[in-house]
DNA sequence: GAATAATCGAGACGGTACGTCTTGTCTTACT
DNA sequence: AGTAAGACAAGACGTACCGTCTCGATTATTC
């Protein structure tokens, strides 16, 4: 038997609003200054409508870490034959996103939602894993096939540096385009 | 002219209260349930009281990472000439005491705290600064000289190595022995 | 010509069940605990049927109070001559319907409902000229005119009556038999 | 032993400033659309402030009315030997203060209330009985022996009194000169 | 020893945000 | 078009903390 749908269908597009406004607020204001009045009144919803898709802060944060669009797109990790190579032309993308402030600012609060909680923790690890470390872990592993790479260790490769570009952010040390390309050299040596 | 000090002495082992306190709410309840009423009444100390040794939540939390004795005494980083042996036995010391529930919890909340607040983050930076990266980065200096490590990347490897802990944490995966000793591998090649 | 009622017909048992719900919720919650939600989901109706049929809450409270079965039948106020002992009579059988605290819950709901509201005052007030203050109005003229009354005090005699029986209950003083002897002693003398 | 108070001690001008404010949002808004929030925005207090003095909204209202100072003094129940006399001239006094609108409508909020809340009612009563009511009866009580009144009638001709009034609040009839003197002439005959 | 001055526990205070509840409107599918 | 169901914007509810302030009590220094 089919379950009938009824009453009036929840509207997606309010979603995306306290999505996006949650985004902004969380870039402005960091992870515990977060304020679901003025997310609710920036989105132009009511807090129910907000607690009625997102019980609690904490998975509020961990959809915005999957939906909200804070991330621009990443070039494709391409095989060129050279991993260093390789690995500096994204490793470089991927840090002069992080040059805007805002998006910094929005990886530390995220950083912090997830440090705090286990549910926001599961999804930044498969925000990682799904965008950046299996990427990153499948041309590693190539490069260790390769002989470009310590056999066993493009795993643990790919973490250490998603962990080192976490760890530069976290101490407010600035992540550039020198330090992206050291910590290439640290992993697979330099060309 | 000596500024003579008038009227009843603050008395240090109300502080100590408070931030054995404040290491025991940061533990049970994670940073932003953090309450200073809690703290104040578990240290059976007054607001006020609180609020005189530490301007700020903040500046609360930074202490609290200074000196409350959550980490145990980490070895000496050695020097026997072989650099990946002597990592390794660092990292696995380190490593292992983040195997205690408490710990790990704790040094999640003082990055989420870190992840908030610059003062914070300051603060975290030189404590693993004084107690573990500048070990590690002069030990690596040294690898790095007896050419057991890629020039220049000695900074940058350290780093990595704190960073891909953390970031072992904050997405709730094991940190185990094995690896904290692929770890090492991926840094300065197998022994 | 003719307005044509097209589509479904209202439902003239809906309305009765969200009458009968409203009284209920009158004499469990009293007035200002009333909740439209609530009388909705006791009636089995959707709430925008409740909002059909009455644009407001005040609005749906006047009705109830003029459609809604609490009172019982009063006996006719009969002329037999004597006034004091017509009035003792009609004036016993009002204050024995008092004594069921349902009834006497819901008029003081009504009157908390009047106190606030010009409409439902209106209509509070229709319901006692119609059906108490003009029955006694009447009596109480034909007992002026046969010298059983100071003359010129009929209206003002029927408000007081009523007016000291709203007071009795507002002030949680029991409305007995006594009292009500000795309310139409005070008014038109023992007989 | 004596107990030791601790702490602040509570500022009564603040719990004045709220019974003012409570005051001032009744007579503008009414009893059901009062707010705490306006109510503790309006008398430049937090609202656990509020709380604090009052735990219910009942329960200040309670307390406005009986130290809120709505009516102006009413004059002393002279005893001229003359009853009616007498009555007619207090009774004036006190109907000419409901001809402000804002004392109306305060005294028709403290009804609703009075309708909704036992304790309301209950101090509600004392008010009236230790102000009107009270004097009402002894006055009364003086000319029922003077044989100006029927015998045993005095204390409910006092309820009679107080209730036509609030009949006339209640049902929206202006409560004129008129009214007050045909009250004194239906419960103790004309001069 | 009396006066002065700073700290202490306690807790009231003005605020801000919480998560829940209710109001009156709007939008579905069903009748 | 009426209906039950229920999402929605708005905003009040009563609670929990924040950081400041104000008490009496305590403990030191200075006169």
């Amino acid at each position: 038997m089919v379950e009938v749908r009824r009453g009036r269908v929840r509207n997606e597009a309010v979603r995306q609003a306290i999505l996006d406004a949650t985004r902004d607020e969380l870039a402005a204001h960091g992870y515990d200054k977060l304020s679901i009045d003025r997310i609710a009144a920036a989105a132009g919803a009511g807090k129910q409508t907000v607690y009625r898709w997102y019980p609690s802060k904490t998975q509020l944060i961990a959809d915005c870490l999957l939906e909200a669009d804070v991330l621009g797109p990443l070039p494709a990790l391409d095989d060129s034959g050279d991993l260093g190579c390789d690995l500096r032309a994204w490793l470089r993308a991927f840090t002069a996103q992080l040059a805007n402030p805002g998006t910094a600012a929005f990886i530390r609060a995220a950083t912090a939602a997830a440090a705090e909680n286990d549910e926001v923790a599961r999804r930044f690890y498969e925000r990682n894993t799904s965008v950046a470390e299996a990427a990153l872990t499948d041309r590693l592993r190539r490069g260790e096939q390769a002989g470009q790479l310590r056999p066993g260790t493009s795993s643990v490769a790919a973490q250490a540096l998603v962990g080192a570009v976490i760890y530069r952010l976290l101490t407010r040390q600035p992540v550039t385009t020198g330090f992206a390309d050291d910590l290439v050299d640290a992993i697979c040596g330099k060309p």
